[in-house]
DNA sequence: CTGAAAGCGCTTACAG
DNA sequence: CTGAAAGCGCTTACAG
């Protein structure tokens, strides 16, 4: 029923080769040749067979995207990020995401094998003996958002210690210095960075004042019992710095139903800028990642992995994705200051 | 470099062919010549080359997913439905979204022409014709959240008309009569089946009272606007219906802005429910999509298709995902109503 | 139960 | 500039 490369070669009176030749663009042709070829490959509506195609080439013209159970924006936006750069190069994206662990991922990786011509990986299951062992070959490779160094394999990561550092770099600035932090969860590469941020400002900025880390889960309720443990103490932070928005979001309800106003009473700031930050009451200041960036940099980066390995290998590995601070109403900033860039 | 079928065989010392029936696992075999080449096949780490098996089957394994270019969670938890369910299947999934025209859409269908098994297929920029002169067969295909009729086409969509129709007759249990709607852009199809329902129900419950429609574009800033101009009037509407949710959160700082109380004074509700909404002062009443299980359903759907065509095709042709409505503060009914669940 | 062979639809040296 | 032929790695009648 498909019309194939056959067909076209008998309309146009030519070998399938020559039509081969057309249809990749080759230059030692007969002008008149190739248009014959060309009308007839239009005639026809003529599509190549990709399978077939790859078969030989060893091409897929197709990338895969291992990607966390990421629930909420980041993932969208990320994913729209990778599919306008992977257009643009005219490739293909394959995506897998919401595996729940280890085993899933590795089942993931294995079926991509050879289905792709190179890999976007962001997988908090995937350790490095995992992907030695479910990956033959060497399959151009993007590392997103982890801890994880390999040979031979780029790394992209989201400057989460900057951004953590500005931000208390910017509490400080306000006057602030009893800051605690309402940590993400344990084994997040995220929330350890933003983590260290925070301890590595504190200890510089403020090294007089020991820090103060709360528990957290990155979810709204974990900010709002956080806030409140911070209530009961008798030496109150003058600010939080919850490491993602969610749990900022869950301070300000504890502080709303407790009567305690912020920013005059105690600053509140966040990590994400997701869309609810700036609805908040007050609008919430956070750092903001520019996501949609993160996805097209890292296909970027796959893409000229796959057309001259030496020269992508040749860049530096590990590369960060700038975050910048959002100054709104929470921290109790003059407004005006509006967003800087940071990194 | 990779290892191929002749590998397995070799080592096995039978053909190709047997290697072939014991992986595909043909009953006709010697169980002992099957376990040599399952260690073998083991031994050597062997994969199937995914095109070479696609030439000859005329199958991917994989189904493809084009997408409008959406923000926002919609898309993600949408995307997981469908890759769980994917996986379920042991099917692969190829992803394009973020298409700006019909003519971008037009080459991403192409584009998957040959490398899938069935489409799932959500754009606004695709009409009937639009499909008709770009695909070629018949490839099983489910289109989602579409006025589109298509012979041999499932349709499967979000029950926009009966959450509306709901939430103006939940609204009206609560007394409420004047009911003004804030409308989604033109030209969508879900914010024009939510004005469908909304103006049914109007017509039905509160024939006395004449619908108002105020244009809105399921921005924040529509809602803001649209809201200002309803204070502006003379005769105040009881409540608002905003087309989603986000237009409501729009409404909410208007009001808040302009010291009207909510519910008090005007109830405000939704239509979505983003996480964002339980999360406003006050809660918002909504209407809810369970976005997972259409994606999960419009794939199992898909998947039913390719196996048996007559069988999916003697279905129903149309099918609806059930809204329900979500009840909070914003609309002033006694909290302990909770959820309760529609169509 | 097993193997030799044809063939899926392409591309690419190799000749001419 | 063009064509005949080999071959990519599989699966599946067809024999035996």
């Amino acid at each position: 029923v498909a019309v194939t490369i056959k067909d076209v070669a008998r309309m146009a009176k030519v070998s399938v080769a020559s039509v081969s030749r057309a249809l990749n663009g080759h230059l030692a042709m007969a002008a008149d040749t190739r248009k014959r070829i060309l009308a007839a490959a239009k005639k026809l509506r003529y599509t190549p067979h990709s399978a077939a195609r790859t078969l030989i080439t060893r091409r897929t013209q197709t990338i895969g995207a291992l990607l966390p159970d990421l629930h909420g924006e980041f993932f969208s936006e990320l994913i729209r990020g990778i599919d306008l750069a992977a257009r643009a190069h005219g490739l293909h994206l394959l995506v897998s995401s919401s595996h729940g662990d280890a085993r899933e991922a590795a089942t993931a990786l294995r079926a991509m094998q050879g289905r792709v011509d190179g890999l976007l990986l962001m997988s908090p299951h995937l350790d490095a003996s995992m992907l030695r062992r479910n990956l033959h070959g060497d399959l151009p490779m993007v590392l997103m958002n982890t801890a994880l160094k390999r040979a031979r394999c780029a790394v992209l990561n989201i400057d989460n210690y900057g951004g953590a550092y500005a931000m208390v770099q910017h509490l400080v600035d306000q006057g602030r210095r009893r800051i605690a932090l309402i940590a993400g969860p344990q084994g997040n590469f995220d929330a350890a960075e933003r983590s260290r941020g925070y301890c590595a400002a504190m200890a510089r900025l403020v090294p007089t004042i020991p820090p103060e880390v709360l528990a957290g889960d990155f979810g709204e309720e974990a900010g709002y019992h956080a806030a409140q443990q911070l209530l009961a103490n008798k030496l109150r932070p003058q600010a939080i710095f919850a490491a993602n928005d969610m749990m900022a979001v869950g301070c300000l309800r504890a502080f709303r139903e407790a009567g305690v106003r912020v920013p005059e009473d105690i600053a509140v700031t966040g990590f994400d800028d997701i869309p609810l930050a700036r609805l908040t009451t007050p609008a919430l200041t956070t750092v903001r990642v520019r996501i949609v960036d993160f996805g097209t940099r890292a296909l970027n980066r796959l893409a000229l992995m796959m057309e001259d390995r030496a020269d992508a290998t040749r860049e530096k590995h590990a590369q960060l994705l700038g975050a910048e601070l959002v100054v709104r109403e929470s921290c109790g900033a003059k407004q005006d200051l509006a967003t800087t860039a940071v990194a």
